[in-house]
RNA sequence: GGGGUUAUAGCUCAGUUGGUUAGAGUGUCUCGUUGACAUCGAGGAGGUCACAGGUUCGAAUCCUGUUAACCCCACCA
């Protein structure tokens, strides 16, 4: 024992979690302890992080979901597991891409006049410069990833684990290039997939405008809410069974101001209720008249660009932004009476969920997943419970989400990123797929290849990042050790996004689930329950909080106080609750270690000298242990952290200490107080490893200080084996001194009994054993409720009667307070007292006496409400005696 | 249009299989600083557990409905 004990009289007064956080990071890193080998003949638990986007920097919620992994890990470790969590980070397509765009115009120029070689140049050197911040802010927040493994999707390893997905996967069938109506972002210029687009709902309006019927003077009237896209209608569609336009079906009408001649054709899409009955349809620029154009064979007209301006079919309005064309068009069809009306109209539009700009649907050639067939294993995984989530309640979004998969578009117009392994022959026209780059088409040998210019989603690489970091498509033997990977945390915003994904690529690639149970979390809001985002300016930096404060206090306050799945509020407050706490930690150790004097490392109490005190906290404690470790079992890391904290400031530091402070301070009682010191000793340090995962700092700060074996806390043994301590006897003696304590306290309380000066305290017992408990600690009561001298009546002994009087537990409780007793306000105080003890009296003997209950209720709830309503019976008697006494005077 | 979450003290939230005199933090009020801690201690005030029904011996907890707030999904022009 004892290391590095330190003598405590030096130890600042205040926790200052600055002096010393960083170095214990380093010295966890430099002894490698963060680092998981495969070790076969121990059981693994491995965590991949969620890669932080590279050029982004950290926000509250990855604080939060990185403080949750690394609880998890770093208790696994302690208990002994192989224990791996690998960090890295996502390349993030899109938004790093807009990053340096962002910083080109800035320089007057894009990435057009660069080139796409210096521009990816660019974006390397820009991710060589960010990247590391990122790797920066986990380690000060404490987690313990295993940064020997770090990986980059974008690294080697990972493009070909990339490369390999999509060859293999067009070889099955289940990749194809097709040419279809694709959200498009025409400011971001690429295809999006469907759930890159978010719907909101927008005022609009519902222009009705009347196509004429080509040969006579009658009219058709349609409604639509785009009317730009007018120029690209090649047909109006009707309901088969619309009465009103039954003869009409098959009638051509002239499109106004283009003049052209379109079909008017019958389709069950048709909504007759909504509009007019008869739609507009522009195949170019809308998915569903898309599909009709295809069920009825109808020219797609191009009318709208790629960046969203109007284009050749537009006529006069080429070149307009579709917005400003929309404006000028309604204008014109009002003059020329095409427009016969307007409603208000409320509706769904669809925004790039990177920039916000309105989505595009376009025609345009791009590459899909088949999504059906990897859908499906994916829902069965979950279903026949092999992934289970956390809460459960995730699992029907998840399932509902891929029961109605729609392929993926995969292929995005940038730069940044997987490019996509397809080449194109410019003499024969075939296009390959293949792992390795090619410069000869295979099919005519023909030198004139061309790789397509497109990158893949982010979300496919992300897709196989449980199994891609582990060395994928090799087989290693982190593959198969650490595979499939314990636990995944992460927010519900990604469910759709990463998970589903990973499940199915880990099922069709990995053989397996990638992992057994997805943990979510909730997202960190503001004080107000906004989001916190940078255009509202109320994002809070983790690292500022961890600066001010302590990552330990940072974390602690992210995962206590709310429940799994629930989104969180951050309050400075909070913040200032949490390092508080660490505070008490800081002085209740302190207080230990300034009284280490003396102490014999190789004392061990004998059964009999240990007092009800230390009986009762180590049973408390052990109590705590057990309960802690089954709330973490079952993800309740809030519950878990609570319990530590009420263990460590109810029941350690305000009752505990305090009835060690006459053993600690009387150095010539040598046993009484080395045994103290043991105990005291022992519930630390055992307490500190559980709360090690929650606060590593302090915990090793403080460890590192006590006597102690190992090189650090955080390769420590997990505490959870000390049932053998717990002793409810004690538990039950210690609860009602202490609620004796609450009660005398409660009484010179209400006199306003000065602090400082004891008073005569009389008691009297329901039954001798409890009356020879108190006889014999009697001293608990003198130093927590200024009580002296303690009078322990006999069994029925006189009761005084000039006395304040409370009951708890049957313990009649007498201060004789001479003079200071204001007998109105006493008599008040026991008359509301009685009130309420009295209609809790009858609440429960009506119980009692309901036959049902006492037929049908648990033969232990009935008689824990019988021993109620004794005690109460008791107090009431107590209490009557007592106002009769005041009524006297 | 479908689905979900939330509703408990002034504020933020716990309350895990139904049995508590319904809890915590924070705020507020009273009292207290010579040896762990004022980033503290002791004590108090403060709640018809959104509303209405139902199941049950027993409901903050389970069921149904209502209301309110938030969120997700969705190709009705």
């Amino acid at each position: 024992m004892a290391e590095n004990q330190e003598n405590g009289k030096n130890i600042p007064k205040v926790y200052d979690p600055q002096s010393f956080e960083k170095k214990w990071y380093e010295y966890w890193e430099k002894n490698g302890f963060f680092h998981a080998e495969v070790e076969k003949d121990k059981k693994p638990y491995s965590i991949v992080i969620p890669p932080p986007n590279v050029t982004g920097q950290l926000h509250m919620g990855h604080a939060m979901d990185n403080a949750l992994q690394d609880i998890l890990i770093r208790w696994r470790r302690m208990q002994g597991y192989n224990t791996l969590w690998m960090p890295g980070c996502d390349h993030a397509g899109i938004a790093t891409q807009a990053k340096v765009e962002g910083a080109l115009r800035e320089e007057g120029t894009n990435r057009y006049e660069l080139g796409r070689e210096k521009f990816l140049d660019r974006v390397w050197k820009w991710k060589e410069k960010y990247g590391s911040r990122i790797m920066y802010q986990l380690r000060a927040l404490g987690s313990s990833c295993d940064w020997d493994r770090e990986r980059f999707t974008m690294d080697e390893g990972c493009s070909r684990a990339v490369r390999e997905v999509f060859v293999s996967l067009y070889e099955k069938g289940l990749i194809y290039q097709g040419t279809r109506i694709t959200n498009w972002c025409p400011n971001c210029n690429t295809a999006l997939s469907d759930i890159e687009v978010e719907h909101e709902t927008e005022q609009g309006h519902l222009w009705h405008l009347r196509y004429q019927v080509e040969g006579t003077d009658q009219y058709v009237e349609i409604a639509t809410t785009r009317p730009e896209t007018m120029f690209g209608d090649t047909g109006v569609a009707v309901h088969p069974d619309d009465e009103r336009y039954k003869d009409l079906v098959g009638k051509t009408l002239i499109l106004p101001i283009v003049n052209r001649r379109i079909p008017l054709f019958a389709d069950e899409y048709v909504d007759p209720a909504f509009g007019t009955g008869a739609v507009k349809v522009t195949p170019a620029h809308d998915p569903n008249d898309f599909e009709m154009g295809l069920r009825h064979n109808l020219e797609q007209v191009k009318v709208i660009e790629n960046d969203g301006t109007m284009g050749e079919g537009a006529g006069k309005y080429k070149g307009m932004d579709r917005y400003d064309c929309r404006k000028a068009l309604v204008k014109e069809l009002e003059e020329t009476g095409v427009l016969v009306s307007t409603e208000e109209h409320e509706h769904a539009v669809g925004h790039c969920s990177r920039c916000h700009t309105t989505v595009e649907p376009l025609v345009s050639k791009q590459w899909f997943v088949k999504m059906e067939s990897l859908a499906k294993p994916a829902i069965e995984a979950v279903k026949d419970g092999r992934i289970k989530f956390v809460p459960e309640r995730f699992t029907k979004i998840y399932c509902n989400w891929l029961e109605n998969i729609r392929d993926w578009c995969i292929s995005r117009q940038l730069w940044w990123g997987h490019r996509i392994p397809a080449w194109y022959c410019d003499d024969c026209g075939e296009t390959t797929v293949s792992r390795e780059d090619i410069d000869t088409c295979p099919k005519c040998g023909g030198k004139n290849i061309h790789q397509d210019e497109d990158v893949l989603d982010t979300w496919f690489s992300s897709g196989l990042w449980p199994f891609e970091t582990m060395g994928w498509p090799e087989d290693t033997e982190e593959l198969r050790h650490f595979y499939p990977t314990s636990t995944l945390v992460t927010g519900y915003d990604i469910i759709f996004f990463w998970v589903a994904r990973m499940v199915m690529m880990g099922l069709e690639f990995g053989k397996d689930i990638p992992f057994h149970h997805v943990f979510i979390h909730g997202l960190v809001r503001d004080s107000q329950g906004r989001k916190m985002s940078k255009s509202l300016g109320n994002g809070i930096d983790p690292v500022e909080v961890v600066d001010k404060y302590g990552a330990d206090t940072l974390r602690f306050m992210l995962i206590t106080g709310n429940t799994p799945g629930n989104d969180m509020r951050f309050y400075w407050e909070r913040v200032e609750s949490a390092r508080n706490f660490a505070n008490k930690i800081w002085n209740a150790s302190r207080y230990m270690l300034m009284n280490l004097e003396g102490f014999d490392h190789g004392f061990v109490p004998a059964e009999e000298d240990y007092t009800l005190a230390d009986k009762w906290i180590l049973s408390r404690y052990a109590r705590t242990a057990h309960d802690v470790t089954e709330n973490l079992e079952k993800f309740e890391l809030g519950e878990a952290g609570r319990m530590i904290y009420e263990f460590i400031w109810n029941e350690f530091c305000d009752w505990y200490i305090e009835l060690t402070k006459a053993r600690l301070y009387d150095k010539d009682q040598e046993r009484p107080r080395q045994t103290a010191l043991y105990v005291l000793g022992y519930v630390l340090e055992h307490t500190l490893r559980l709360l090690h995962p929650f606060m590593p700092f302090i915990t090793e700060e403080i460890w590192q200080k006590l006597p102690h074996e190992g090189k650090s806390i955080m390769i420590a043994a997990w505490p959870s084996g000390e049932e053998g301590k717990l002793d409810d006897e004690a538990e039950k003696q210690m609860t009602a001194i202490m609620e004796t304590i609450k009660t005398v306290r409660n009484l010179r309380a209400e006199v306003n009994a000065a602090p400082g000066k004891k008073s005569e305290v009389i008691l009297h017992f329901p039954d001798e054993s409890l009356r020879k408990v108190f006889a014999e600690h009697e001293g608990y009561l003198v130093s927590l409720a200024s009580a002296e001298p303690v009078t322990i009546l006999e069994a029925g002994g006189e009761k005084p009667e000039n006395a304040m009087a409370g009951v708890v537990n049957g313990v009649e409780i007498y201060l004789p307070l001479k003079g200071l007793i204001d007998v109105e306000k006493e008599t008040a105080r026991l008359k509301k007292e009685a009130e309420k003890l009295e209609k809790e009296l009858k609440r429960l003997s009506g119980k009692l006496e309901n036959p049902g209950f006492l037929a049908k209720a648990p033969e232990q709830v009935v008689a824990g409400e019988r021993e109620k309503l004794a005690g109460y019976e008791e107090k009431k008697k107590s209490m009557a005696e007592r106002l009769e006494y005041l009524a006297k005077l």
